[in-house]
DNA sequence: CATTAGCACTCAGGGGGTTCGAGTGCTAAG
DNA sequence: CTTAGCACTCGAACCCCCTGAGTGCTAATG
């Protein structure tokens, strides 16, 4: 059941047109357009056929047709056209391509923020871990009576840090200790190597520091169990301006109200199939409220076995052409910038200039 | 121009009334309240008469009335009874009270997400440090080639981290002689302290290291210079199950476009008096586009000189009493959280049994 | 045989008119 | 000072009709 070249252009003209107009698609429209060669009867008959074939769909009678989830798939998977940006899109992307965050979370965040802000709609970032984490560096200070601070330094240049009070107080030379023993004895392995064994040795090493161990362990475990860093999702307002929102605003409640950062977390277990770019158009997601949503995702290199993940959360009416486009142009230069520094790139030179006077 | 009893009485009973209906409130409807002495025609006069005065408003000639942003205020200051949070509020809101993460930013996102959820509006909650920063503690690891992490501690038990990458590689030596000479002449400096001078002198001691000394100086400065910590602002879908954003879905938005997290950053500035709770209402907000909205906001102390604020967004009709009574709370337990151990309390005991076994 | 012109039919959306009733302000009596 | 009574106002809801975009079918056309 192959579509003719014919019916694969009209196709993709019915949503070319409803994704710029969200409104349902007559054969005249069709038939205005330039490079179409076929009067309103001919294109009303081919749009019955490929309504038959459940790629169109008709609110009602008397009104035109828009595509069906299918046809999305359709139109994604075959007929969508590489989104050229514009040089002003591309100045734009540029321009707002300046992090300037330390922290690597908080950068995870501007990165939402920002591809929200170049969509126009609401999006996400987040960072993945493809492998195994290792520690690769422990270190106890302490910060006040009783109170510690724990950083632990993992692969992929993550710092992660927590502040463990006890009631009792410990000696400034137990915690050197802990930390020695720590590094000898935890750095480079992963999580499955750390047995109750292994545990039960630092702890008798650990000497006066011995109370410290499990609090240790426990937050060491977690941080090298955990799979993703934070979901970073924002501008969720943002979808109010899509007129399929607009007048309904519950829906679009009940949207983030099921997509919350830990669905989004789980999205990439419940895709299709493997890729750079993916979409989840309506009802391929799993969730019935959102039926009339989708989902546009990129990932990205970051280095040091992270990868990142930029998302974008829309109607199914979405121009996925534009969007890919965009989110593409992002994964790009984050995953250049990410590798060659971690933040914004201030020159050796011009740091320098710091220095002098 | 004093109000008489009566006619306090009469206003609170409208705030009330409205509050919960979100419809404008009628003559009748306050003569039916059980305490209310008097026809529903002496009420018309005094609501003619609380009218004139500015506290109320008619949205059309045959309708009821609306308080005033200035009755709001009133009601607020004056008429306001206290909320006893009943017992179910109160257990619902502690099972709530579970913080499972780590990290201190972390934490006060879910702090966020927390007083959102029980207040079913858009909430936020940040951190502020209320005296200056001082570092207690530098820590440089190699992180790989070229890489470098530096680990930041700061007075308040907060931590932060940057990688710096540079394209000439630091041998572990030179890294620990310029932790040692940052950790001797850095830490307990206030910024001020921090001189040009200061900074040459450590370049000329920091051996091999030098070209590190602006990257981290920089880095260390905007630390101690940051007043407030991120602000973790969610929940904004809520605002739209609120009656008056129902269907002026475009309202919420400008809503939000204008209240983004660095306007709310910098409200305690714009606040007419100084205390715990701290209410804006309407067009006390600076922009014209919150004029319909109403911010309720309340303070506690994390110590180590830091502090920190929850609050909740909704329309200028919103039960103020039940949100300050939320948020009051949340407060006193968050601050006495904080105090006690900056996470969940894992008892020694508990953690210990790990151990066994 | 594919294409197109023509036509009857459908139906959502918008405009205009009417009714309904909640709520008001005023007046006069208690 | 309070209250009952009354005329008046005006938004919300409803109904009805009309309009026009769009369809599917049929018959004519190249």
């Amino acid at each position: 059941m192959e579509l003719t070249a014919r019916q694969k252009q009209i196709l993709r003209a019915i949503v070319d047109i409803y994704v710029s107009t969200a409104e349902p698609v007559g054969s005249k429209a069709i038939a205005a357009l330039p490079d179409m060669r076929f009067s309103s009867a001919t294109i009303r008959n081919e749009m019955g056929a490929l309504t038959q074939m459940g790629l169109l769909e008709q609110p009602h009678t008397s009104a035109g047709r828009v595509p069906s989830p299918a046809g999305y798939r359709l139109y994604i998977d075959e007929l969508m056209q590489d989104y050229r940006l514009s040089l002003e899109e591309t100045r734009s992307l540029n321009q707002a391509l300046e992090l300037k965050s330390q922290e690597f979370d908080q950068m995870m965040s501007q990165v939402g923020k920002l591809v929200s802000k170049m969509t126009d709609l609401p999006a996400y970032a987040m960072a993945t871990r493809q492998s195994g984490a290792v520690a690769k560096h422990f270190e106890l200070v302490q910060a006040g009576p009783g109170s510690i601070i724990l950083v632990l330094m993992l692969s992929g240049e993550v710092v992660k840090n927590k502040l463990i009070k006890l009631p009792v107080r410990t000696q400034e030379a137990d915690l050197k200790l802990l930390g020695a023993v720590l590094n000898a004895s935890l750095t480079d392995v992963p999580a499955e190597g750390i047995t109750g064994e292994l545990l039960e040795k630092i702890s008798r090493s650990a000497g006066g520091a011995a109370p410290l161990v499990p609090l240790v362990m426990d937050f060491t475990l977690e941080c090298l169990r955990q799979q993703h860093g934070d979901v970073h999702l924002t501008g969720q307002m943002r979808l109010l301006g899509q007129p399929e929102y607009k007048d309904a605003a519950d829906k679009a409640q009940e949207v983030f109200e099921t997509l919350d950062e830990e669905m989004i977390s789980n999205l990439p277990a419940v895709l299709p199939k493997d890729g750079p770019v993916q979409f989840l158009v309506g009802p391929e997601n799993v969730a019935k409220e959102l039926k009339d949503t989708s989902v546009v995702m990129m990932r990205f290199d970051i280095g040091e076995g992270m990868q990142g993940t930029i998302g974008v959360v829309g109607p199914t009416r979405m121009d996925y052409a534009k969007i890919t486009a965009k989110l593409g142009y992002f994964a790009e230069n984050l995953g250049r910038m990410f590798q060659k520094n971690g933040s914004t790139p201030p020159t050796l030179a011009e740091a320098n200039d710091t220095t002098k006077e």
